[in-house]
RNA sequence: GACCCUAUCGUCCAGUGGCCUAGGACACUCCCCUUUCACGGGAGUAACACGGGUUCGAAUCCCGUUAGGGUCGCCA
């Protein structure tokens, strides 16, 4: 029986999760829940400098947003700690000694080399396939440092004695390491340990094609969290960027996604970034959702707005606007309405279609007609508005517009009848009252 | 520059020698539904980078070219 797998995440803290990174993380993790394995969150914060607590929670705040639970790691434990790289110094100190000792090393302008055999150098990658390297040719591979003058620590180093240490039996990271894994290869031999199974996942690039870097539209995880995105559909359309489940399936829950993933699926070719798609998924997600997820994940975007409700007011609001959703943060803007009768008009619509001669008549005739209704339900107002038109010779578009624009201020928004149900009788008789007094010719 | 990876509609994917006059999705265009805006339904535009092989037969295999990306750090 093969040991249990384990793989793990190990990002640097820059400040910013990026785009790549994140499904990076993502793709070990669903390889780790598919196999039944493992998880690691390990955080590679040997460069001072940028090692701050604030850039380390980015990290975890991302990760949990898009639902990337770690089974080991910082503030989760584990038997194969500490996960913070600046508190490995004397693991460091230990295998360095031993490469050390067994010749492996050398000092050069007061930095530690690592001499590298001459020798070609294969990666069998899961995703790649089999990538040579011929160390014959130092131009390409000069001996790596390993440790600085100072005592620190490079990168290739710490990375592979945490692998060593940490029991990584795969290594599932961005293709920029591709180049890096022979070298990586070498130290495992050095120290007498099999390496892991490498996998390594194309880039994420721009939607032409280009790098994507830090500012680019869509690189930042904080930017779909400030963005008003449903968790679970970026997480769906991350899922899709490189891997496919080989046959037309785009929405799926995650549970139907980690049961097929599978590395040999993955694509390698990099993937170039699409938000239009992404703001598809997430409007999906909205659509299907339950009411009390979508609610719950409009409620802050409305508290920030100022707009506090109980459920029993908001769902009936919220449910009118359900199918139009996009990005969560658009919600305020589309319902505010409901919840101030000091609404604005828009000037435009004022101008179109209030200021229209005969529309303070249609008001005064439609508010008539409602006003005997014993029942206020969509079903009803239509039939009665129409009704009104048909006996006055008019289209029900001379009512329609100058009603919804009278209870709302707007010439768009949900469903009038549906609208006008919601706010009920009270109200929609006092808003067309007050927009008759405000805008009498 | 050297080395490595990649190459199907604008984009994400399907396609692993015949089922391909290349399929799905996003985006775009048009139509229907709807007297708002959307959703939904239908239709359409649109691709095998190029050149050589191999083969009875190639998007699929091989070679080259070109293009894009990556790596060559006392960054991670």
């Amino acid at each position: 029986m093969s040991a249990p797998v384990r793989v793990r995440f190990a990002p640097s803290p820059t400040g910013y999760l990026h785009v790549g990174g994140a499904r990076t993380a993502l793709f070990n993790w669903l390889y780790a829940r598919h196999q039944g394995g493992k998880f690691i969150l390990r955080i590679e914060d040997t460069d001072k400098q940028r090692n701050t607590a604030e850039a380390v929670q980015v990290i975890y705040d991302g990760l949990r947003w898009l639902g990337l639970d770690w089974d080991e790691g910082p503030q989760a434990g584990g038997d194969h700690g500490p996960y913070f790289q600046s508190e490995r110094e004397a693991i460091y100190e230990k295998y360095f000694q031993r490469l050390k000792e067994a010749g492996h090393l050398y000092e050069d302008g007061g930095a530690w080399r690592f001499r590298f055999r001459r020798e070609v150098v294969e990666v069998d990658d899961l995703i790649c396939g089999k990538v040579a390297v011929d160390f014959a040719n130092t131009e390409i591979t000069p001996d790596m440092t390993i440790r600085r003058p100072d005592g620190s620590w490079i990168f290739h180093f710490v990375n592979v004695v945490d692998d060593i240490e940490m029991q990584m039996t795969h290594v599932i990271r961005g293709e920029d390491h591709l180049s890096n894994t022979p070298k990586h290869i070498q130290l495992f031999q050095a120290l007498g340990v099999e390496p892991p199974r490498y996998g390594h996942i194309p880039l994420i690039l721009n939607h032409d094609g280009s790098k994507m870097s830090k500012r680019d539209q869509g690189a930042s995880i904080t930017s779909y969290i400030e963005g008003g995105y449903a968790p679970e559909a970026v997480r769906n359309y991350f899922c899709l960027l490189g891997w496919s489940p080989k046959d037309d399936r785009e929405i799926m829950p995650t549970e139907e996604i980690i049961s097929r993933f599978d590395l040999a699926n993955v694509n390698r070719k990099g993937a170039h970034f699409d938000i239009a798609k992404c703001d598809w998924f997430n409007a999906q997600y909205i659509q299907q959702m339950p009411m009390d997820r979508y609610r719950e994940l409009a409620q802050p975007w409305l508290a920030k707005a100022g707009i506090h409700a109980p459920a029993e007011q908001l769902d009936p609001v919220l449910a009118l606007e359900k199918m139009k959703v996009v990005h969560f943060k658009e919600i305020p803007d589309r319902v505010s309405f409901f919840f101030n009768e000091d609404y604005e008009y828009d000037p435009a619509a004022v101008e179109k279609t209030l200021r229209k001669p005969g529309a303070p008549d249609r008001l005064a005739q439609i508010a008539e007609a409602y006003s005997a209704l014993e029942t206020f339900d969509a079903a009803t107002l239509e039939a009665k508005l129409k009704e009104l038109a048909s006996s006055l010779g008019v289209k029900p578009a001379e009512f329609i517009h100058p009603t919804r624009i009278a209870v709302s201020g707007r010439s768009v928004g949900p469903s009038l009848y549906h609208m006008l149900e919601v706010l009920g009788k009270a109200r929609v008789l006092a808003r067309i009252q007050q927009t008759r007094e405000r805008f009498a010719a």
